[in-house]
DNA sequence: AACTAATCGAGACGGTACGTCTCGTCTTTTT
DNA sequence: AAAAAGACGAGACGTACCGTCTCGATTAGTT
C-alpha cells in the first residue's frame, strides 16, 4: 500500500527533506467520501478534493493517476469490509445473500444521486473515456469482488451443488449484468426481490439439462 | 397518408419563420458520425461538432440540450435499421439471432474505442452524470431497443413457449445485462458464443419448474 | 422628416408594393427611447430593441444603418426642440443660456448611467470605434448643434460683440470641450455654475488683446 | 526603508506559492501593444490578447479586469515618458509646449485608426459602458496627467503669473476639452495651431479681470 | 380578379467574443 | 524531499449579439 511506512525501528535514517505525511492521504480520502456523500460524482473534482483535504493538487497527482483512482479508494475505505462473505456450505443461500447485500448497497436514492451506486456508476462511467482508468477499476474493484463469487461457485462445483463444467466467467456476468443495467438505467427498483429473482434463475438454468429446448 | 393533399395543410402548420434547415441538421448528424467514427468518443466535443458540421455552436444548442443527445440521434441514423427483428413463430432462434447481433455489434474494437459500442458506452457514461440525459437515453434507445424483445416475448408466451407468468422486465435485464457488464467492462468477449450461452441459460432457468432449488 | 409623406400632390409616383409602415418606426423610436430610459445605453441592443418594438430584426437593418442611428434619432424626437436658442441681441446672455441649459441637460445622474447624458455618451462610444456612425454622429447630431451657436456668434460678430477675427471652430471647441470633458470623465459637476465660469473665460479669452502674453 | 536587509523582507514578504511570472505578464502586454499598432481598438480582444502573447485567457482575467485595463496598461508602457514636462520658470513656454506635444501626439492617423489617439479614444468610449473601467482610467490615466499641469499651475500661480483664484479644475478642462473634442469627433485638426490658439485664449481669459462683460 | 412587388413579423443561421471552468503541469517558499 | 500555494497553458463550456438569410402573411399598385 502507498504510504505506510512501516519502518526498521521505526527510526530509519531519514534522508532530508520532508517524510510523507499519512495525515495527508487520510485527509484526502477523508475529503473526498465526504464530497462523494454531499454531492454528486461529478462534482467531485481534483480541485474540489485538494481545497477540501487542504492538500496541494500536485501531492494529489503525485500519489493518485486520476480522480476516480482516489475515488476508488475513498470508496473501498468505505465499504470495503460492508459485504461479509459466508460460505456456509449451502451455496444457493450464500449467493442469494451475497446479491442481495450487493443490489440492495447499490441502491439509488430518490434523486438518483447519491450513495455507492452513484458512486460505482460513476466511476463506470469515468473508465469509459480512460483506458487506463478502466484498467484500474478492473484490478482494484471489480475482479476483487467477482473473486469472492469465483470461490463460492468453485466450492459450489466441487460439492455438486452446481455442474462440473460451468463457465464461471458467464456466471459471473449472468449474474451481475442485470443489477448493473437496473444501477445505470435505473428503470426499476434494485431490491432484493429482484435480487432473488436474478439468482434464482441462473441458477435454475445453469442446473437445467443442456435439452433446454422446450418444443421439437 | 392519403391525398388529402391541400397542400400546406400536410406539413402540419408551421409556424412563421425561417423554418429549420434540413441540411444543418444533416450536416450536424454527419460530422457527429465523423468524428465518432474517427476519434473517441470524449473528443466528440459541441465545438468539433459545430467546426466540422460548419455550423454555429448556438444552433446545436438550440436543438440539442446535450452533446450527448446529437450523439444518440447520430447513432440511430447510422444504426436504426441495421438489427432486423423476425418474429419467425421460433422464439428461441428469434431471440437468438438478435441477441447474437446486439451482441457483435457492440462488440470493442482491440484498441477498445471506436464503434457502436464505444458510443453506447459513452452515452451510457454521460447519462450517470445528467439526470435528464438519461431520461432521454430510456427513452430513445433503452426502451425502443427492449419494445422489440418484449414483443417476442409476449408472442412466445401466448405460443406457450415461455410461461405466462414470465416477468418480462426481468427477462430483458436477464439477457440485456450480462452484454453490458462486458460492454462496459471489456473483461471477457462480446461475441456470439457468449450471446448464445446467455439466451440458453435465460431460457432454461425460465422453463425449468419453480422448484429449482436442487439439494434439500 | 423621413417617412412622413404628406401629399396629395406630391404623390411621387411610388411603385407597387407595401408601403413602409409609419406604425412599425413609431414603435421602434418608442421602444429606443424607453429603453434608453430604463436601462444603459449597452443593453440598448438591436435585438432588445426589436423586441420591445415587436418589430423584425430585418426591418431594423432596412431602415437604419446602426444601432446609434437609430439612438440618434430616438434621441432627436425626445430632445429635439428642448433647447430652445434664442438670439436676444445680448450676445453674452443668450450664449450663457444656452450653454447652461446644454450642460445641465447632459448631467450625469447620481448612478452615472442614465438621461441624456448618458445617450450621448454612449454615442459617442460607438462612434470611436465606427467610421461611418462618427460620420452620421458628425452630420446628424455634433454639426447642427453647433451650427446654432455659430448663428448667435456670427450675430455677435455683426454686432461688434465679438472681434471680427475670431476663429468660430475654435471657439466652439473652446465651448463644448470642456463640457465633453466632464460629461466623458465625471470628474467634476457639469452644473450652471461650470458653464458660466467656461463662458466667461472663453468670452474673456476672445475679447483681451492679442498681447495675452504677461511677461516678456 | 533603512537598511532592515534579513532579505525575503525586501521583497516585500512574499507567501509561498508560484509567483506571477513576469515573462507572461510582459508577452501580454507587448502583445496587446502590437495589436493595438496593427489593427483596430476594437480588434484588441482578450481572445486576440492571449494567442498573440502565448498565454491563457484565464491568466489575463487573473490579473487584469477587463481588456481596456490591458490596454492602459500597455499604453502607459509605451507613453508613459513621451511627454517630458519642464518647468522652466516661463509657465506660458512650458504650458505650450506640453498642450502642444499632447495634442500632437494624440493626432489621428489619416485613416482614423491608428496611434495613440485612437487608444485613448477607445479607452474613454469603453469608459463610457463600465463604470469600473472609468473609475481606473480616471485614476490611472487621467488624473496622473492632469496632475503635472495643476503643478505648472500651482507654480505659476506661486510665481504670480496667473491669478491666485483660479480654479484649476476649470483651467484644466479649459485646457484638454478642446482637445478632446477634436480626438473624439476629428472635425478639425488636432494640431500645433490649434493647441496653441487654445492655450493662449485659456490664458487670456484668465488673465483678462473679471469685468469680462464687453457691454451694458 | 389576378398578378406583381414591396413590407413586415418571425426566427433560423454562421460567426465571433465573452467570461468561466477544470485539467494537469510548473515554480516558488516552507517545513 | 515533500508539502502547500497557486500561477500557468490549454481548451471546452454555454451565452450573447451581430448581421444575414429564408419563410409565410400582408398590402398596395399594375394588368
Amino acid at each position: 500500500m502507498s504510504a505506510g511506512d512501516e519502518g526498521p525501528c521505526t527510526k530509519e535514517r531519514r534522508g532530508p527533506g520532508r517524510p510523507r505525511s499519512v495525515e495527508c492521504q487520510t485527509a484526502v480520502l477523508r475529503a473526498t467520501a465526504e464530497l462523494l456523500d454531499e454531492g454528486r460524482y461529478v462534482e467531485v473534482t481534483m480541485e474540489a478534493i485538494a481545497k477540501r483535504a487542504g492538500v496541494a493538487k500536485q501531492t494529489l497527482y503525485k500519489w493518485w493517476p486520476s480522480r476516480a483512482r482516489i475515488v476508488m479508494e475513498a470508496y473501498r475505505e468505505k465499504v470495503g469490509g460492508t459485504i461479509r462473505i459466508a460460505d456456509t456450505g449451502d451455496f444457493d443461500q450464500d449467493l442469494e445473500r451475497l446479491m442481495i447485500e450487493t443490489a440492495t448497497g447499490l441502491r439509488r436514492s430518490s434523486d438518483g444521486l447519491r450513495g455507492l451506486g452513484a458512486v460505482l456508476a460513476g466511476l463506470i462511467a469515468d473508465a469509459q473515456n480512460d483506458v487506463e482508468l478502466l484498467e484500474e477499476f478492473k484490478t482494484s474493484y471489480f475482479e476483487p469482488r467477482r473473486a469472492r463469487v469465483v470461490a463460492l461457485v468453485e466450492g459450489a462445483k466441487a460439492r455438486g451443488e452446481l455442474p462440473k463444467d460451468a463457465d464461471v466467467e458467464l456466471v459471473l456476468d449472468l449474474l451481475y449484468g442485470p443489477i448493473w443495467v437496473r444501477l445505470l438505467v435505473g428503470h426499476a427498483p434494485l431490491d432484493a426481490k429482484f435480487a432473488r429473482e436474478v439468482v434464482a434463475n441462473v441458477l435454475r438454468g445453469l442446473r437445467a439439462g443442456a435439452p433446454a429446448r422446450r418444443s421439437k
